[in-house]
RNA sequence: GCGCUCGUAGCUCAGUUGGAUAGAGCAGUGGACUUCUAAUCCACCGGUCGCAGGUUCGAGUCCUGCCGGGCGCACCA
């Protein structure tokens, strides 16, 4: 949901505790992490075979390359390709395989069916990219050449109202969005969007003021900002007087009146540090620098107006000021506005989206703009986006999506509540989430130390609640259920902590360090192929993940390397083993480990050593 | 009314530019611990892919029309 703004008056001054540093992503850029570009197995066999295509095929064929049941992979090309040429899709196919330079890298080829070529890839290639990935500090991804400013738009608490499940997704695929846009090196702007102006604030600063200011700062520092917004809505709705008090204190704080300000100064300031503790308990990488309020634009909305009469696209309409992207009608099929200026002089929340895309891309020169915001706002974004675009304000060069996520549901299939019906609050499921892990825990593994199971605990309990987020289609409603969520069984956090922490306890049982130096990593078992094969998946997963900000596909991935581990795990015993086999089990053990924990790490979830 | 979005096994979900017999997990049933963590693994059972047409060698996927759930459609954000 997006917070609340309302009105906005003539002068303001900005907020006095930060400073944007507009060049804190100016010089410099981001660190070189000292990598080599590498191949990967798909982008090696997807050229050989385009290769191929080009030389059997007028003007050349994608060869739809994609893991297969049949082989290893199998490539689909030469039937679409016979289509188009008119000719027999086996004989293309044959061609292809003739013209096809494999030997280094594939056991077999085979035709099958219509036409599908089925690659089984080699031992030996295997061997060599394993290794090549193993000595890669950055498992055969290369940190981007050319880093884009990513602003990255999320969380977005209101000041005195409390976080509860709405923010949840919202901070958990921000958070995954930042870290793994950052770990691939691009300049990542963590902008919190958060609700600290509007007409609301008359009211809360009166109440402030009847309670004392003591009273008001512990009662918010505490967390109880349902109970401090309640009881101040209480008293407005109830209180003629008090409501009277409230619009002339949100005539004064648009006015820029001092004390007044310092008020809502106090209200902002003890709700950040409130919903910095509920971060911090999440382990998300927002911090105190990142709110960047609605109030921040405040400056930037009457020029933004101004601006939009200019360029000749600001129209009035019943005596408001809007514009009217292209192609959006209401119910009465009449053009659908965007208003930018109400009636009585006030802002709406659409000017100061209108100015906050105009700074980003204007200011801070962002390639690419992701507001992680829920479903509902879509309609909204097309518009901004579109008006944004008529105004020059969002160009071609800048990408500007809305990362759009459907409800957290409960197991009733209605969105979740808590017993008595109300919203649930963040900080309190979190509390929930490392209990209940807590318990799990204590009974699973009562050898571990007190001070080690809470911080398992605490670390599968939060793991847990963001994996769950994370391993649906974010688009799509999910369940919220702790019993499968907190699962040591199926496709959850858990379990893909615990295949990571069996692998580490391998080598401590072991008392062996992963090998290193090896220039293969020779693979004979049936496990050690179909581990080998996933593994190298791995950097194809996070450029799709990247781009499609679909954290899903790398929970899948992930989900399907440690199945694949634990299959491995069972067939090919590894400390057991002697020499070569031995050295290559502790290469895949150590590979697999640390790509559960990077991929874990670019979703947010800590993979504790044991547990 | 217009628009967006979802509908796949009893439950929760994958399914990438249209490709081979629609895949997992949970639950259910049956197996496997002198063993590097059984917090696991293996096998079986389970589906008219909401419905009906269409496009073609081939449709869960593309097109059209329905049905059902959720959401949005100007001065709240």
């Amino acid at each position: 949901m997006r917070p609340t703004t309302t009105r906005c008056s003539r002068t303001r001054p900005r907020p006095w505790w930060r400073v944007w540093a507009g060049n804190r992503f100016g010089a410099g850029g981001p660190r070189r992490l000292g990598c080599t570009p590498m191949e990967t197995l798909e982008e090696l066999l997807n050229a050989r075979l385009t290769a191929a295509f080009a030389a059997v095929v007028d003007g050349g064929a994608d060869p739809v390359l994609r893991r297969s049941q049949h082989a290893d992979f199998q490539a689909d090309g030469a039937l679409a390709a016979a289509r188009k040429a008119k000719r027999n899709p086996r004989e293309v196919a044959a061609l292809v395989v003739e013209h096809a330079r494999l030997d280094d890298l594939c056991e077999t080829v085979e035709i099958s069916g219509p036409g599908f070529i089925n690659l089984t890839v080699s031992a030996g290639a295997l061997g060599r990219l394993l290794a090549g990935m193993s000595a890669h500090d950055r498992l055969g991804i290369p940190a981007a050449v050319t880093p884009q400013t990513v602003v990255v738009d999320y969380s977005a608490p209101n000041v005195a109202k409390e976080m509860h499940v709405g923010h949840l997704r919202s901070t958990v695929i921000g958070d995954a969005t930042v870290r793994t846009l950052e770990w691939l090196g691009h300049n990542v702007v963590k902008a919190n969007h958060l609700g600290d102006w509007g007409t609301p604030f008359g009211m809360l600063i009166e109440h402030l003021l009847d309670i004392g200011e003591a009273n008001a700062a512990e009662e918010l520092s505490v967390g109880d900002l349902n109970g401090f917004y309640r009881a101040a809505r209480a008293k407005f709705d109830a209180d003629e007087a008090f409501q009277e008090r409230s619009r002339r204190r949100v005539v004064a704080l648009q006015g820029g009146d001092e004390e007044t300000l310092r008020f809502w100064r106090m209200l902002v300031a003890e709700s950040e540090r409130y919903f910095m503790t509920v971060y911090d308990r999440l382990g998300v990488r927002l911090t105190d620098k990142d709110f960047f309020g609605e109030s921040f634009y405040n400056d930037m909305l009457h020029p933004v107006v101004a601006s939009l009469d200019e360029l000749k696209l600001l129209k009035i309409s019943d005596g408001a000021r809007v514009v009217f992207p292209e192609g959006f009608v209401n119910r009465d099929g009449e053009p659908l506005p965007i208003i930018v200026q109400k009636r009585d002089g006030g802002f709406g929340y659409g000017t100061t989206d209108l100015a906050a895309i105009r700074y980003r891309t204007q200011e801070l020169h962002a390639d690419r703009i992701a507001y992680v915001v829920g479903l509902p706002q879509k309609q909204h974004f097309e518009m901004i986006f579109s008006a944004a675009r008529s105004a020059g304000w969002l160009t071609a060069s800048t990408r500007a999506e809305h990362v759009a996520f459907g409800s957290v549901l409960g197991t009733d299939g209605k969105i979740l509540r808590s017993r008595a019906g109300d919203t649930i609050k963040l900080a309190d499921l979190v509390d929930e989430a490392i209990s209940r892990a807590a318990a799990a825990v204590a009974e699973k593994n009562p050898a571990l130390s007190e001070a080690e199971r809470d911080r398992v605990a605490r670390l599968v309990g939060i793991g847990a609640i963001k994996y769950a987020d994370l391993s649906n289609d974010r688009v799509k409603d999910y369940v919220f259920d702790w019993q499968r969520m907190l699962s040591f069984d199926g496709n959850t956090a858990p379990y893909l902590q615990y295949a990571h922490a069996r692998i580490r306890s391998i080598f401590r049982r072991g008392a062996v360090s992963a090998p290193a130096g090896l220039t293969t990593i020779p693979v004979a078992e049936k496990a050690e192929h179909a581990l080998a094969l996933e593994l190298l998946a791995f950097p194809a997963v996070v450029a799709v993940v990247a781009d499609t900000l679909d954290f899903h596909k790398l929970t899948h991935y992930l989900f399907g390397l440690a199945s694949a581990f634990t299959t491995f795990y069972e067939q090919c015993p590894v400390l057991k083993s002697e020499g070569e086999v031995r050295e290559s089990r502790l290469a895949l053990c150590d590979l697999t480990a640390r790509v559960l924990c990077q991929g874990l790490d670019l979703l947010g979830i800590t993979a504790p050593d044991q547990m």
